[in-house]
RNA sequence: CGGGGUAUAGCUCAGCUUGGCUAGAGCGCUUGGUUCGGGACCAAGAGGUCGCAGGUUCGAAUCCUGUUACCCCGACCA
């Protein structure tokens, strides 16, 4: 409702989420169960993650491209790995017609049952690869550097409005090469890719490693995946990118003839994020006043708030708001706020106190608020605050109107990275160096958080871990970590630390 | 799929145990007025086949049977 306050992370920090999902605006729950509706403003952020991230990606020499939502069921069986990994999650099409029945609305005509049934894409490697099939006969067609931005369907049996949805939104890079070197580069090079975009981006610090054998993709031959610390101190996979070998390329049967004139099967990689991305947004920055958005993905970075009482003020303070804006509309285009210009709006909802009108734009996450009231207005000057400090803390008064364009250009900069460290520093606040079973156990329940562990690299070790702590191994992180050990359970000899966490 | 729960206004819910006139509240919405520098207030309105189908009864939101949907907890997952 508005004009309440939303619950606090102290109070139940799964209903501050949902609180702020609502109440932000950002999505709601559909009338199809566990698939959502992604509303304007968190529709808006998704865009600013894409534009940014298909920036990145045909910078990286990748197009885009479309293929199909369907996908005949015997593609899925041919890589059997994958067939394993999603075959129960996976929505099916048997029927291409309905039937209306008289005051009865329609059914499903039993007539129109498909020679081969379709399989609702849970994620495209399949369908791709066998289309690859046709376009890949010599080493002169590889690289195939391909993305696709698509919605993927996943029939989770519980859902959580953007951290996990039966529909969601995500993109699939899928990649042929000549040779292995070059698909692990990729794949290292996508992680990388990844990884800047979560940090300088979304302001959200990741560790970047393999996934253990346990938790990688169906079909890779490994997961690389990049996670982030919550507030509550869970883990969360952001993204992935995978190094598929020859997998695909066999079970669909793909072949190219080398320059030295031997057919060979190419090399693929496949990499994603999703929507899930708004989640992890959401979990890492925002407080209990509401929503906090770093300003690089900002839809809207500057609410104008003009003040005033009477018709005459409001008309003042309205248009100096609207002088303000132009001004800020004139400062030159930087790469640092992505493809779009900076977005201001003004606030004339003069009907609602001034209060409101600043918990509700604090509400919305928007990183800058500008103030101009009558007082304001007698010294030409105005109020910035920051969101990033909620209410009169990160208030700065009586800023010329002059100044305010590069004082507001200033402060978004400020924030986006103010965001960044003061994540990290939670980060590592709560990561923590264990090296018996015991404390371990101990500290994954009070206080929680990420643990640098050592392992044995036993699957049987890492089950027991999980099944005894609920605890999974996250990454085995790439950002140094190699160090001689002995695993905190069997005490057999560990050549690096893993990071375990609670998960998402 | 196992265990528990709910279904009444756009939203959150009361009413049901012990059947009874025209079904209620708060929030939101509309209109008018007063307010206005950190979540204002007053007044008047609009809005509901009480999930659906049967049954019991003079009478059902309320009792009974069936049915459907959704939510929560567990096993699976980006």
């Amino acid at each position: 409702m508005a004009g309440e306050k939303i619950t606090t992370r102290a109070q139940d920090y799964s209903q501050w989420y949902l609180d702020i999902v609502h109440r932000a605006g950002l999505a709601e729950n559909s009338d199809v169960r566990g698939c959502m509706v992604i509303k304007p403003n968190g529709y808006a952020i998704w865009e600013r993650m894409q534009r940014a991230l298909d920036g990145m990606f045909k910078e990286t020499g990748h197009v885009n491209a479309y293929f199909p939502l369907f996908i005949p069921k015997s593609f899925l069986a041919k890589e059997e790995q994958m067939a394993e990994g999603f075959a129960k999650e996976c929505a099916v099409v048997t029927h291409y017609r309905l039937k209306a029945i008289p005051g009865k609305g329609v059914e499903v005509d039993p007539e129109a049952r498909l020679e081969e049934e379709l399989i609702v894409r849970p994620t495209s490697e399949t369908i791709i690869w066998h289309t690859y099939k046709n376009w890949i006969q010599s080493y002169r067609d590889l690289p195939l550097l391909i993305n696709q931005w698509a919605n993927v369907v996943r029939w989770e049996m519980r859902t959580r409005l953007f951290l996990r949805t039966t529909e969601f939104l995500w993109q699939e890079g899928h990649t042929a090469h000549a040779k292995q070197a070059e698909a692990e580069e990729e794949t290292h090079r996508m992680l990388e890719v990844y990884r800047r975009f979560a940090e300088e981006w979304m302001a959200m610090p990741v560790f970047t490693g393999p996934k253990t054998d346990g938790q990688k993709f169906p079909g890779a031959v490994y997961t690389l995946a990049i996670e982030a610390m919550m507030q509550d101190k869970k883990a969360l996979q952001a993204g992935t990118s995978h190094f598929l070998g020859q997998n695909f390329a066999k079970a669909f049967g793909v072949q190219f003839q080398s320059a030295e004139g031997k057919l060979e099967s190419p090399w693929a990689t496949s990499w994603g994020v999703s929507t899930r991305l708004i989640g992890g947004l959401i979990m890492t920055h925002s407080d209990d006043q509401g929503l906090v958005v770093p300003p690089r993905l900002a839809p809207v970075h500057v609410a104008i708030v003009p003040i005033g009482k009477t018709p005459e003020e409001q008309k003042a303070t309205v248009e100096a708001a609207g002088q303000l804006a132009a001004a800020i509309a004139a400062m030159p285009r930087d790469p640092f706020y992505g493809y779009d210009p900076l977005t201001v709006r003004i606030d004339k909802e003069f009907d609602k106190s001034p209060g409101f009108r600043f918990n509700e734009w604090e509400l919305k996450g928007v990183p800058v608020r500008v103030e101009i009231g009558p007082k304001d207005l007698v010294q030409s000057a105005c109020v910035l605050a920051r969101r990033d400090r909620p209410g009169k803390e990160g208030k700065q008064m009586g800023i010329p109107l002059s100044d305010a364009p590069a004082k507001i250009d200033a402060l978004l900069r400020d924030i986006q990275k103010s965001l960044f460290e003061k994540a990290l520093a939670f980060r590592e606040a709560n990561t923590h160096r264990v090296d018996s079973y015991e404390e371990f156990k101990q500290k994954i329940e009070e206080p929680g958080g990420f643990f640098l562990a050592h392992w044995d690299g036993a699957k049987e070790t890492e089950d027991r871990i999980t099944q005894e702590t609920k605890a999974t191994i996250r990454c085995v992180p790439l950002e140094g970590t190699a160090e001689e050990g002995n695993c905190m359970v069997t005490g057999k000899p560990s050549k690096g630390r893993v990071v375990f966490a609670k998960a998402y």
